[in-house]
DNA sequence: CGGCATCCTCGTAGATACTG
DNA sequence: CAGTATCTACGAGGATGCCG
């Protein structure tokens, strides 16, 4: 464990390049929630729209894309009568798990914190 | 522990507004950055520039009074000659430790596999 | 049902110049 | 050094309508 360059800017700039890297890939508004929603299990397209609240359909859409490029989501179609898609986290996907309870996690008690102090 | 409607929509609201929360405060290009640099000990403005390689002076000034406004970060102006502002995390910033080291294992851990893939 | 095309709006963010 | 002011551009994101 020789990790006694902690602290040079090499290691910083690997460290922003890292947030950097990650935020690229889930920025936006929406990603987390499509996340997060799939993480609960695999959705159709209009099982997302109704449960994210507010995104609007060329969003979801786009971002589904997004996702499905970085290789977070994957994408089902299936030929019954009306078409229907199904999305779903692939494993890969599912690595973000931790990171997005962290999240849920801060979010949750922050807003705990508010409560406390309003 | 009865913690047995998890999977009912209110959970799913909850979880969806944790979310929400947590990114309305950390979103934008710059923020979690900034709270990356700031972790490593208490810079000044210009150290952040200098450090956040692409940051102009306007965004790191508007994200810095957000980032105040919510808590996380301490601003304190010392009287020297040329005035010198230095930033620090509050100890609520610091909470944000492991969200952000989420992020950072999770970006370098794509990068690698970007890597080996290509 | 899923999703692309079009149009439009508004916020975000950059460049530059200026102040205390 | 640490900002603020102004001006500008670009793109995220919403509304609507059409197509397989």
């Amino acid at each position: 464990m020789l990790k006694k360059l902690e602290n040079s800017k090499e290691a910083c700039d690997i460290h922003h390049r890292a947030i950097r890297d990650t935020m690229d890939i889930l920025s936006g508004k929406w990603k987390l929630q499509i996340v997060g929603s799939l993480s609960l299990g695999k959705k159709h397209f209009g099982g997302l729209m109704a449960h994210i609240d507010g995104i609007g359909a060329k969003m979801l859409s786009k971002e589904l894309q997004d996702l499905e490029l970085n290789g977070l989501v994957k994408r089902t179609v299936y030929n019954t009568k009306p078409i229907t898609v199904e999305y779903e986290l692939t494993s890969y996907g599912n690595s973000l798990q931790p990171l997005v309870d962290e999240i849920v996690a801060w979010g949750m008690q922050h807003r705990r914190k508010l409560r406390d102090k309003d």
